[in-house]
DNA sequence: GCCGTTTTCGGCCCGACTGTTTTCAGTCG
């Protein structure tokens, strides 16, 4: 992945500029570079050979040409400049919270710190008193950073965060001084992981509602303690920062506290040419300081000239633009979804009997599930033989007749051997309402066995959703290596739906992911890969995916009626 | 280093908290 490589190139230039003390507009100038790279969904190498590297927001003259140096010679000699200038120990300093370029630079040229662990025998030595500005609360501050960093500041799933976050926000809810509270930051913009927990909170009694904050059951640390603004760490080690505004800027507060940061500064920029500015109060005319919204988001967004924009969109990924040219897409919703397509029963390795998890699915009310019980070589997760499949065939028709007008389609999630065959022969899955395909061995195949692999499985004509099409579960295992460009092709030539599996450590595809499928024209199909009825609400996770993919009703599988998507299963088989 | 419905030069988002400081620098988001 060359703009992953050629994005951690640019921030490491912008730690060591940092540390020269380099004109700070530069440096955000690398650092915008490296965040607009790593959201690219293009390919860089073919858009550097078609000379558009300088379309990239944020990449000009100077960056483009760093980034070719990059392709070409696979390094970077400003960097490589740059790192013999200054030593590498001094840059690893920064990694410690609280440690900034002044700080690291400071102890540096003091007593050459060679490691984290130098600095945390220096200071435990009380030998960093007497330099400037240190004090004991400085100590304390920078081996609670040094702990921090080793208990590796991890980012939580959507899904642990979305648990968290409602669990916070019970346990405030109910306060009295409480008017209005909201999630924000990346958990309320739909970020597959996120590092920590923003709330924003309207109270005309601030200090209160801080005092609460800070007593509360999950409470470990207390980071900080403000009037309106307060961070604890819960026991498990997450950050949790909440803020507390008057009524009147709850609009602009959460704007500013949702972010993204290069989205707030978009939006900041574009309200400075009118003559105004935003912060988290309001936006104020620039002249006269008079506040002309801040209330609600949309206030915010309109004195801007701007509609409203869905948080999940907010990454400076196009939005602004396209909110510009009102041009902005409608998001899918959950009312939207009429199904789910991947469910797993007691048949195979889900917990619940077929009637039971259908009812629940039914209890949503969805139209239809699709039931997608393993097939015959996936013996550890009980994979049904051509004998059981035909049994669960005739259970479902059974339930049909009882369940009406809920409909439960028979499939199976049958495994993509190794050499692309399906597990199950074709007269087998002619059976079958719909078929979806996944890989679940052999995950070290070289890219090209495995792209040929899955590209066969889309060219059978019953399959017609592939399952989690990376492989990757977060934390736990990488993707498998593959040419994922030329999947969404050949699954846009013939009519295979890429799945967005929503189960919580999977998000497979991932938004940006699911962003240039469905630039190459792949459609998309939800699901949860429930095994225990609780998963069926992962849904949500699944659709924050999607929708940070731009993706609208008309993109989904799910969005059908079940008589147009018997259709549309029905145009692939010919 | 990027960028342009004021600009090819001169701007570039904005504020809170902490700690150490009598008015502010550093860090963070």
């Amino acid at each position: 992945m060359k703009k992953l490589e050629a994005a951690d190139s640019f921030d490491q230039i912008a730690d060591l500029l940092e540390l020269k003390g380099e004109n700070p507009f530069r440096i955000r100038a690398y650092r915008r570079a490296a965040m607009n790279l790593r959201n690219l969904t293009e390919d860089l190498e073919s858009l550097a050979a078609a000379g558009s590297l300088e379309k990239i927001p944020g990449i000009g003259k100077d960056l483009s040409a760093k980034i070719i140096e990059i392709i070409s010679t696979g390094r970077l000699s400003f960097l490589e400049r740059l790192k013999k200038e200054i030593p590498e120990s001094l840059t690893a300093l920064m990694a410690v919270p609280g440690i900034g370029p002044k700080t690291a630079k400071l102890v540096y040229d003091r007593f050459k710190v060679k490691s984290i662990e130098h600095l945390e025998a220096l200071v435990k030595g009380g030998k960093l008193q007497g330099l400037p500005g240190f004090k004991e609360k400085k100590e304390e501050n920078i081996l609670r950073g040094i702990r921090l960093l080793k208990e590796g500041q991890e980012r939580m799933t959507l899904g642990t965060a979305t648990a968290l976050g409602r669990e916070i926000l019970g346990a405030l809810k109910d306060s009295p001084e409480i008017r209005r509270i909201s999630v924000a930051g990346s958990l309320r913009r739909g970020k597959e992981t996120v590092r920590d927990i923003d709330l924003l909170i309207t109270s005309r009694n601030p200090k209160k509602v801080m005092d609460r904050f800070v007593q509360l059951k999950i409470a470990g640390q207390i980071q900080a303690h403000g009037e309106t603004k307060s961070s604890i760490r819960t026991r498990q080690g997450v950050q949790v920062d909440l803020r507390v505004v008057e009524p009147e800027a709850f609009g602009a507060a959460l704007v500013y506290f949702t972010g993204s940061k290069a989205h707030n500064i978009r939006i900041r920029s574009l309200a400075n040419r009118l003559g105004l500015t935003v912060n988290e109060y309001g936006v104020f005319r620039e002249k006269s300081g008079r506040r002309v919204a801040g209330r609600e988001e949309e206030e915010v967004y309109r004195a801007i000239g701007l509609p409203w924009i869905a948080p999940e969109l907010r990454e400076d990924g196009g939005e602004i633009e396209a909110a510009q040219k009102n041009r902005l897409p409608r998001l899918a919703e959950m009312k939207d979804l009429k199904g789910d397509f991947h469910i797993h029963s007691d048949w195979s390795d889900g917990q619940h009997p077929i009637e039971e998890v259908a009812r629940a699915v039914r209890a949503r009310g969805y139209r239809y599930m699709l039931l997608s019980d393993h097939s015959q070589s996936l013996r550890i997760a009980g994979g049904l033989t051509e004998k059981e499949l035909l049994e669960e065939m005739g259970e479902v028709r059974r339930l049909n007749k009882r369940l009406k007008p809920f409909h439960i389609l028979m499939g199976a999630e049958v495994d993509i051997l190794p050499d692309g065959r399906m597990d199950y022969p074709d007269r087998l899955l002619a059976k079958l309402d719909l078929v979806i395909a996944a890989v679940h061995s052999a995950f070290k195949q070289p890219r090209e066995q495995m792209t040929r692999r899955i590209v066969k499985a889309l060219s059978n004509r019953y399959v017609s959703i592939l399952a989690h099409p990376t492989g990757r579960l977060l934390g736990e295992r990488e993707p498998y290596d593959l040419d994922l460009e030329e999947v969404c092709r050949v699954a846009s030539r013939t009519g295979t739906a890429l799945e967005i599996n929503c189960y919580t450590q999977r998000l497979d595809l991932n938004d940006l992911q699911a962003r240039q499928a469905k630039g190459l024209g792949a459609r998309l199909a939800l699901s949860t890969d429930t095994h225990a009825l609780d998963q069926l609400n992962d849904i949500e996770l699944g659709l924050a995916m999607a929708r940070r993919a731009w993706v609208t009703p008309e993109d989904l599988l799910n969005t059908m009626g079940l008589n147009e998507l018997l259709n549309w299963v029905k145009r692939k088989r010919g």
